[in-house]
DNA sequence: TATGAATGAGCCTTCATTCAT
DNA sequence: GATGAATGAAGGCTCATTCAT
């Protein structure tokens, strides 16, 4: 029987790597060290391939040239290797959906639109992260669970909010709120499943579609 | 959402269980023996909740009141009741949209519509499986996975061409067929992230929301 | 990695085998009912080919088309089972060498040389059991293990006086019996090692060159 | 003979032994660091008691007060630990009877009668090694198996060829060669299973022994 | 900072054996 | 007599984690 750790999605080696396949560096706090973010990044290629408890820690400091023991200089466990990354992502997603230029935008249509968009685009931009914070929460301990429950219930409010506005003043036509809104995230989130950077979709691409998807759910027949 | 981690699955006896969570056990091959199908009944349950890496082949048959060793009278492999759930679970989606009373819809948008509420509620009914089937695929070998893969596409094509039929026609707007179906099965699938049966929504409920809401994405708008 | 079951010594199967690699069922007890008699036969080819802890009882009793509960109608354990081939074996080899007719022979070196050749030749036309006789005797119980080295000292014993005799009455050179007759032993034993029924020695053969070499080994050499 | 089974091997600490049963740990390869060796030595003993099968991991590494986990640390598995024995075994044996020494023996009889004497001592000297490397082949897998029968071709080669040179010139009897090498390569490997180090042959004496009783199997009668 | 060596805990799987049928 | 189902008891091997260096 073939070892089942066979990489779905294949990765190359980081070293020498001019271009990531995503972009999940940029998501990693400041403080850290060089090795340490690049520990990130191996581990969420691992979990993403592997899912969590397939991925060994010589997987992730293997991929660097490291031994398993490295990985402990900087992470305390591989929990917390994973819960760095799921918290980095979520918290991230926070922000995007609640940047001020968004939030700004006066129009309900185009304010929802853009929150779409925004949030697609930064689900595919960073699909291999995206991946295990949607995946990979049964990895997590129950209380660190619980602190991300805690950013996605905010997060999923910002739809649901905008929304709303749009359906209270009639520009939207009267959906079923958190049904609607919900199936609105499923477009954002359900693109880490498929979503391939050498695909014919750009980020950018992709979140106007779903833009337009979302508002096009909402919008008023006229009779 | 409840914690699906942490804590190892447990389960009554699942004879004296009046009503299952979910209807798996509806989704099992006919020639096997009540034991088999019980083993994977259970085995959903904790590739659901844990994962497939993070279930022990003691927490599949001790659900059951029996040991590890029962399991292997009536599975070779731990891999092999996955692939057995995967594959039962696939045939079966694959089947509810191929079924004959849908192809037999005449009119475009309500063949299409019928088509996301059948699969959208195939998923909702069998959401613990379906979440299985949608998550737990890195845990098969290669060559299960290529089976599984076959399948899948079978089942994207009856999408695709369904919404192909309706823009070709003129019935829908000229939208990007290839694109747009993916995000209408986005809808059908997401959910097995987060519905739970004890929530609000019914079944045929959610495929009847989510059937309007694809079909509102491709109407088309009168000038 | 590969099986490490598969049989180095191949045997066909027992249905329909006309005649046998070996002679072994003619070894077993006649109180013994046929099937008995078979899971012996089969047992001494598999203990052969992968040894007695690599042989599984569903090895022994699948080569009959059984079962591994029918083992345990004939045989109370699997340890017996090789107990029981052990002990016939090493009874019919004593027999072998104290049979009358070799008793009978008056000439020392003719009595030496038949016994040597009996010897050879038991162990030849029953090679696989004896193989199992010789190789496997770690797996008995320490009760089991005494009772057959009880009969290998009696057998040996029988080998060194017919020695010691010539020795005494100067027919032989006068050689270290104990160690010669040892010697002896190995010329005789040895084969089970390397012995297969297809080459070119018949059993006969090979008694004959053996009761050759051990008499060269003590022969007088006029000056 | 002490009762090699039942009770699991035990031996004190390898360090405190002044003076080993055998001197299997001349064979290990140069390169492998001392646990290596060590945990080869304990394989060696184990093997030999129990025979492959019936050893544990824990058995060998806990004769050094180490966990089973241990092993792994210089063995990729078991099968590894037995081949590398094996190997190390045969290939040492192949030396002693290629050595310049031996060879450089111009007189036919003393060369024949030194190549028999340095294989019984090597055999007697490493008996417990040489135990293991006649009576385990089982457990190896198809390929190394191969590996070892081609080193064990090459070393028999040797003995052939000896008796050959003697026959042709007429030094010895006209004697069948295959089969009279095998007789005495008989007696050379058949006291790896009696020899013990206690007993009251050195391996000097045996290897004496041994070259007479084969040299006498070919000498010519004076007529 | 980084690691080689070591391990305790545990997992998948096997198997001799039992027993109701 | 024969077996299918079941299991207790391992056994080989893996791995997250530790720690002296």
């Amino acid at each position: 029987m073939a070892k089942p750790r066979q990489a779905r999605f294949t990765t190359a080696d980081l070293e020498g790597l001019p271009e990531l396949d995503d972009e999940s560096p940029a998501l990693w706090p400041e403080g850290l060290p060089d090795v340490g973010r690049n520990l990130l990044t191996s581990a969420v290629r691992c979990f993403a391939s592997n899912g969590f408890h397939a991925t060994t820690t010589r997987d992730i400091s293997g991929a660097l040239g490291l031994s398993p023991a490295a990985l402990y200089v900087y992470f305390p466990s591989k929990e917390l290797v994973l819960f760095e990354i799921i918290r980095a992502g979520h918290q991230r997603a926070l922000e995007v959906v609640t940047a001020p230029d968004i939030e700004a935008i006066e129009d309900v249509s185009e304010h929802l639109r853009a929150l779409i968009a925004a949030y697609t685009e930064f689900h595919a931009r960073h699909h291999v992260a995206a991946r295990v914070c949607q995946y990979e929460l049964a990895g997590l301990t129950g209380e660190h669970y619980e602190e991300i429950l805690e950013i996605r219930h905010r997060t999923n409010a910002v739809f649901r909010d905008a929304l709303a506005r749009g359906v209270d003043d009639g520009t939207f036509a009267p959906v079923d709120v958190p049904r609607v809104s919900r199936a609105m995230l499923s477009l954002g989130i359900d693109l880490v499943r498929w979503y391939r950077r050498d695909g014919s979709d750009s980020p950018e691409q992709l979140g106007e579609l779903n833009g337009d998807l979302a508002l096009r759910m909402v919008v008023r027949h006229p009779e």
